[in-house]
DNA sequence: TTGAAAGCGCTAACAG
DNA sequence: CTGTTAGCGCTTTCAA
């Protein structure tokens, strides 16, 4: 299993020129004959060569793995997003480790550590654990999704106009009260000005914003109960008002919209929804949710674009509302 | 960025002792005295060292990196296997290349390509793309889960007794009719011994197979409109009967019992539904749905143990049913 | 217990 | 256009 080691030598020998010839017809083809290119080309298929990224990486300082960091899986949104990243990544021959981290800072500093030293290009960051100024301290090029930013590449969604989209579809709808449903949040995150733009958009109408941790993860009996007394709340206290419910991601949109149809609500009757994301679940659900679009592939897209070229800025991507049948 | 250089040289310098001494501090620490052991410990804190992995591997031969392929992420299935892989991996610091691959054989060999260029202690192949052949012929520690064997480590369910269990619990429920709903497969996969389980006992009673490629993908129009015809003829054939519908994964059957509601149908009354894979999809369906559970830590932990010890066979996990709403 | 020296497989000046 | 010569940062005989 071992006997294979086939490498640039090898081929250098077989093809009658140097190791650094051979580096360059990998690296810089371009400086070469074309004779010398057939020759290299032919031993190559013949050894069935291929390169040897570790030993590339060592030499340049530079390898081609990305490392990602997710504050859990279970998300529509970033299994969606991994899914883009490792799609459009392949073209580029970027390679993903992908990490998973909710817990403590040494946890996720450890992490960071081990992927410094497989020489990644970068990181992807989504989880929540550090700090803008820890960060920063990192020295690795990072991109951060969705998070509180500082000077590093942010690629964040344009979350304003994503609630007032959402508020402003609502009252279009005739909605008499307006619902936010949010997890919880801080307020330097870019995910807080969802809730600033809807509560923007419903002023002077009736409205409440309702944050329980509790819906945190959305596939746990916790949740489950949580949100049943939520929707039980809000019937008793709205009695015979049609419903305007505005959630901070489908995962809870599509927790809400089962509680409803549990007890009996009437979609688009009695109760309006709108999630976040517009990620698989949104589509799945019984009457598949109408959801403010984050563009995910262009999110994906802009995050491998800045791999290439690191600029510390932050990217805004639109929102867009994606109609469903959660809404007329 | 990369003035940062701290390698084991400058670690031995500060301590005075020599690059393999340092080494050792790594390797084995036994072999050293307590002395040098804190000179070398102080000057690591002092000089906040980190091991390169990069260049450990190029002088050991293998790294801490495992490849996983997956076919697709928008599986319950596979995001939570990945999340179990990640977690229990943690421990032995692994860290794990995440792809996916359902389109060609060039496409995915070319990836494994890149995997071993990394040097890494093994690939975690879920994808269905190679023959068990092509997979010996691969040269790298492979180990399959839920794919037709061959000679490397193997991780399948018990899935005989997964349809089995399934067919049972809807024959105790007295359910009238019995079917199966399945995207495919090849009757070399180890799921297609589900089939096999619950047929068997079904036998005797009126029971159907139905398999239908456009199921593949659940999150997708095509999907939706083909389960819908599903339902609507299963309707029409067997009308004023109770169904007991077993499903080849809990995606599918959480589509299922979306047209169901749609159609009209009361759950338990009119039809029940089994899931396989007991994924948080099966939970935070309308109806949480009964699901065969593949036990999927206990997957993840023979594959994380397999990686340290590799041993050529097959892994058999027990299946087992998980009462939930959408069976008596 | 410790050290010197020879790599691991490839890249990158520098020279020709 | 092509080759020589040092490394990249760590591990690993071999010898002391």
């Amino acid at each position: 299993m071992t006997i294979d080691k086939t490498g640039i030598k090898d081929i250098a020998e077989k093809s009658g020129v140097s190791l650094t010839t051979v580096s360059r017809y990998f690296n810089k083809p371009n400086l070469l004959s074309l004779k010398t290119k057939d020759k290299i080309q032919a031993a190559i298929q013949e050894l069935n060569y291929s390169q040897d990224n570790v030993a590339r990486t060592l030499a340049t300082g530079k390898s081609n793995l990305v490392g990602i960091i997710f504050p859990s899986l279970h998300l529509g949104f970033y299994t969606e997003l991994m899914n883009q990243l490792i799609q459009q990544g392949k073209e580029k021959h970027y390679s993903f480790i992908v990490y998973t981290s909710r817990d403590t800072k040494e946890e996720e500093l450890s992490l960071i550590d081990t992927l410094k030293s497989y020489r990644v290009k970068g990181i992807i960051l989504l989880s929540h654990i550090l700090s803008p100024e820890e960060i920063e301290q990192l020295e690795v090029p990072i991109i951060s999704i969705e998070r509180a930013g500082g000077n590093y590449c942010q690629i964040n969604n344009d979350n304003y106009t994503g609630g007032k989209l959402a508020g402003e579809k609502l009252i279009a709808d005739n909605c008499e009260v307006f619902l936010h449903i949010n997890n919880g949040y801080y307020e330097n995150w870019p995910s807080f000005k969802r809730i600033v733009g809807f509560e923007f958009s419903v002023k002077g109408m009736p409205h409440e914003t309702i944050i329980n941790e509790d819906l945190t993860d959305p596939y746990s009996k916790i949740a489950s109960t949580a949100m049943s007394a939520i929707v039980d709340s809000l019937l008793e206290k709205y009695v015979g008002k049609k419903l305007g419910i505005f959630c901070s991601n489908d995962d809870i949109a599509n927790m809400l919209q089962r509680e409803c149809i549990r007890k009996g609500l009437k979609m688009l009757e009695d109760v309006e929804i709108i999630g976040y994301d517009n990620s698989p679940v949104s589509d799945y659900a019984i009457y598949p949710i109408t959801s403010i679009d984050q563009n995910i592939p262009l999110m994906a897209q802009i995050a491998i674009n800045s791999l290439e070229s690191y600029i510390p800025h932050e990217n805004v991507v639109p929102a867009t509302l994606m109609d469903k049948s959660t809404t007329v």
